[in-house]
RNA sequence: GGGCCCGUAGCUCAGCUGGUAGAGCGCCACGUUUACACCGUGGAUGUCGUCGGUUCGAUCCCGGCCGGGCCCA
């Protein structure tokens, strides 16, 4: 136990707390001797330590927190790691801007490089000078730099207190996770779950890599309509169709319409002749074609946007594809253009970007007579990935997938039955869920044509030209990873054989982020390297995590689950709402309005940030105005007013201590007993807020009517007369401290441990939840819960009419009379004395009279003395 | 276009299985009361978005509409 101070505060808490928590282990996950029963394990969201710190990292970390002290208290062993995932282009792009570098995979590995820059903010430095260097020192920079990040990251989730065993820290690009992330991979491989496949992909020419469904999002983009004539095979005239993109004309395989449109149905199964180029290709009818969009016929090309390349599959169409890699129109024409002005068409489009070739096509369509009517400028939804600035194209190429249900009926089916399994927090959230896994169109891409990320662990055979031979992979043993197929050597083959015909070549690509992240539980359970841990947190009792990653990572993480253990990763998903602005605007980097929470602790200490974060509940937004954070200065007042109540509760002459006795002490403690069972239920039900909305609430009414209403008795004022009164009162003092105090120790950690330690050996983190029967065995079976309140109804009265009379709460009454319904007088009465003694009331009168309530219907003050 | 959430005092939000509204902040007034001036005490404030329906009775249930936000097409 420590002393208490004479004026306590908060400030310099965090400090104190955070270095003894950690030399005492007190978060520390034991494992020895333990059960699965015995743990409560937490999913906890990995964050990229590269990128930006927010106050709404604070909000939903904290939710979690307050869960995982409120278990360690209930007795559990807490699982509760912390990971960083840092793969990924967010961690490349800052390297690039911190650095001055970019990587080009060609370019030999230098010992010792130096980069060229240190600390760039990324506006000083231009795409065109950074220095190009070799992936492996690219990839070592990025080490360097998320280690920093990580410290940054960390230091903050301390000063939060977020109670985190350090020691359970990963990192998804760490070698243990690179071995789990490819054990898991080649295993999917083997069941037939991961596979490659040369198909239509969707492209962002700016990062060069193939991205994910789960990655997109719309914009709405300016655009324009051109209608445009392609002739019928047989001569009979023209048909116009609308179009958004005319550069990709060349790439038209066929026109469509819907089959119910009679307009076009008597030319489905008939050719038209492509303007500029000269290729024939069919009329087709299918449902996706919209009657009402433009003239209801659209030219369908290899691949304007999803719904091309869903008709180019469903219509076993051609591929006719111009785009290549960077975003330019290819240099070869596509086999289909023969005629000497198709070719020549193509030869002035060849090597464009798409917004040059736009210009070329247009302007030859005009010259040609065959662009028709107005350009019409309009406004429509185009696909971006959500990281990238510029309108994806769709590529044909090569890649990695993992299956996801959207071609397995099957998959499909245990995916959706998880998520009914799955309790969900709120539960509306289940339906985003359930909505993202049917309308899922394809299966999991997962190759990414980046650098830092995990190696996809397959080679492929050379065959005696040197080509690959694609669909025969070579996988490594399982004893073997983790491996870089770049610079590692598949069993059976020599080094000398790399790129050489009849050898061998490694797979270049790295997994999508998501494919490795979506491990998490696997990554920090220890998964197929210490078994037994596993055994103990698998499936977590919890994933929380933000709305916005239902569809990616809360179903990556379900999914590599189910394909690897057929069940749920866990039994609970917490989802976080937004931080909103004051202007109800989600807050992002881009607006400007985005608070660093570090200096936000730093001002208003972390027991009150924590206050504001956790009076939000599950899935509601919470408006945070950093000009006026009222809700901070609410938890800073609590908190405050926790020291004070404490040291004043302390102060009292405890020799006595023993049983409560008197009417008033046995009903504050029969009413905190209910408080307890209704938070304690609050928080078994995942509502943090309401918990803490209990307490709070009850708390203020024990410092405002019960600690006026026994403060003089237990000052021991008349103990003279009665010491079993001034005993009585202390007792259920301390009693109720120690239960606010536990009570409160998930929301204020800072505050509840420094105000435990003044009476309590040990850390109140690790103390014993309270729960009622603590306090009903002191109130005593027959206590009277309601009588605080009663009183404290007449106490109101009482100062009414003092402050009416604009003197003093200390002003002597020589008389008040007190009237009370019938059934309330007895009991107030049995009060009395408290109450004439805060409101220094020489004669109290408790009438029985019909009333609704107790009120004071006659106060005489005491003269004024002057 | 389909779906979800929200609309309660000036502000931020509670309101459990339907019985005519609550908290804190802010505001006004009062008070140096030996726990707390980062304080205490008291007070005022609402056609519970809107229109219908069910019901003896609806903020709460059902339907339409308006407004805000989000997800998926």
């Amino acid at each position: 136990m420590s002393a208490i101070p004479d004026k306590p505060a908060l400030e310099g808490l965090e400090a104190k707390w955070g270095a003894i928590w950690e030399a005492q282990g007190t978060y520390a996950f034991s494992r020895e001797g333990a059960s699965r029963d015995d743990v409560y394990s937490i999913d906890t969201p990995p964050p990229t330590a590269s990128g930006s710190l927010h106050v709404g990292h604070v909000f939903s970390y904290t939710h979690t927190d307050t869960v995982a002290r409120f278990q360690r208290m209930r007795g559990k062993r807490v699982f509760y790691p912390m990971g960083w995932d840092d793969n990924g282009l967010p961690t490349e792009r800052r390297v690039q801007n911190y650095y001055g570098v970019r990587c080009d995979p060609s370019l030999p590995y230098v010992e010792g490089f130096v980069p060229p820059h240190e600390g760039g903010d990324g506006k000083s430095i231009k795409a065109a000078d950074q220095q190009p260097i070799s992936r492996r020192n690219f990839i070592e920079l990025c080490e360097r730099l998320t280690v920093e990040d990580e410290q940054q990251f960390e230091a903050l989730w301390r000063t939060l207190g977020l109670s985190v065993d350090w020691n359970q820290t990963y990192r998804t690009i760490g070698d243990e996770s690179l071995r789990a992330s490819q054990l898991a991979f080649v295993r999917n491989v083997q069941r037939g779950e991961a596979y490659q496949a040369q198909a239509p992909t969707l492209w962002d020419v700016t990062f060069r890599t193939a991205v994910a469904q789960a990655e997109l999002e719309d914009r709405e983009q300016p655009g324009a309509y051109h209608a445009i004539a392609f002739h019928k095979s047989d001569g009979s005239g023209d048909i116009l169709i609308d179009t958004t993109r005319p550069e990709l004309l060349a790439a038209c395989v066929a026109l469509v319409a819907h089959p119910d449109d009679e307009r076009y149905q008597p030319l489905f199964g008939s050719t038209v002749r492509t303007p500029l180029f000269d290729v024939e290709v069919p009329i087709v009818a299918h449902h996706l074609a919209q009657p009402d969009k433009g003239t209801g016929i659209a030219m369908i090309c290899t691949f304007g946007d999803v719904t091309d390349v869903v008709w180019w599959r469903e219509l076993d169409l051609p591929n006719r594809a111009i785009l290549g890699f960077d975003g330019r129109v290819l240099t070869e024409a596509p086999e289909a253009i023969v005629s000497e002005q198709g070719r020549d068409a193509y030869a002035q489009i060849a090597g464009k970007t798409v917004f040059s070739a736009k210009q070329t096509v247009v302007e030859l369509l005009q010259a040609s007579g065959e662009l028709q009517g107005e350009i019409r400028k309009i406004t429509h939804p185009v696909k971006f990935f959500e990281k990238g600035d510029r309108p994806l194209e769709i590529v044909s190429t090569r890649q990695w997938y993992i299956a996801n249900g959207a071609r397995d009926e099957g998959l499909r089916e245990r995916l959706l039955a998880h998520g009914r399994d799955l309790e969900w927090h709120p539960d509306f959230m289940r339906v985003r869920y359930e909505n993202w896994v049917e309308g899922l169109s394809g299966d999991w891409l997962i190759s990414r044509q980046r650098f830092f990320g995990v190696p996809i662990p397959v080679w492929y055979p050379l065959d005696a030209e040197g080509n690959p031979v694609f669909d025969q992979p070579i996988l490594p043993a399982e004893n073997a990873l983790p491996v870089d197929p770049s610079v590692d050597v598949p069993a059976g083959y020599h080094a000398e054989q790399r790129g050489v015909p009849g050898g061998f070549q490694g797979e270049l690509d790295v997994m999508d982020t998501w494919a490795t992240s979506s491990l998490t539980p696997q990554l920090a359970g220890k998964w197929e390297s210490d078994g037994e841990l596993f055994d103990l947190v698998y499936p977590y009792d919890l994933r929380p995590q933000g709305q916005d990653i239902i569809r990616t990572w809360l179903f990556s993480t379900l999914l590599r689950s189910e394909l690897e253990a057929g069940r749920l990763p866990w039994r609970h998903a917490g989802i976080s709402g937004w931080i909103l602005d004051p202007d109800r605007k989600k807050m992002s980097k881009s607006k400007g309005n985005v608070v660093t929470p570090a200096g936000m602790l730093e001002q208003h200490g972390s027991d009150a940030v924590r206050y504001w974060a956790a009076s939000a509940r599950l899935g509601t937004d919470a408006a945070f105005d950093p000009q006026n954070p009222t809700q901070i200065k609410i938890g800073r007042r609590l908190a405050i007013k926790l020291l004070n109540a404490a040291k004043f509760t302390l102060g009292f002459e405890a020799s006595g201590v023993g049983s409560v006795t008197e009417p008033l002490d046995r009903s504050m403690l029969a009413a905190l007993a209910r408080v307890v069972e209704d938070s304690t239920r609050a928080f078994d039900a995942y509502d943090h807020a309401r918990a803490l909305e209990l307490t709070e609430s009850f708390f203020w009414t024990f410092c405002d009517d019960y600690l006026e209403l026994v403060k003089e008795r237990a000052h021991g004022a008349s103990s003279a007369e009665d010491p079993e009164a001034q005993a009585s009162a202390v007792t259920a003092l301390r009693a109720a401290l120690s239960v606010f105090v536990r009570l409160l120790a998930p929301f204020l950690p800072y505050a509840t441990e420094e105000t435990w330690s003044w009476f309590n050996e040990g850390s109140v983190h690790t103390a014993a939840w309270p729960v009622a029967e603590e306090l009903r065995e002191l109130a005593g079976a027959e206590a009277d819960a309601e009588l605080l309140t009663l009183l404290g109804g007449a106490l109101i009265g009482v100062r009414g009419a003092k402050t009416a009379a604009k003197a003093s709460q200390k002003t002597p009454v020589e008389l008040a009379v007190v009237q009370a319904p019938e059934a309330d007088a007895p009991r107030l009465r049995l009060a009395a004395a408290d109450l004439a003694a805060v409101g220094r009331i020489a004669e109290l009168r408790i009438e029985a009279a019909d009333v609704q309530e107790a009120t004071v219907a006659e106060i005489r003050l005491a003269p004024v003395e002057v």
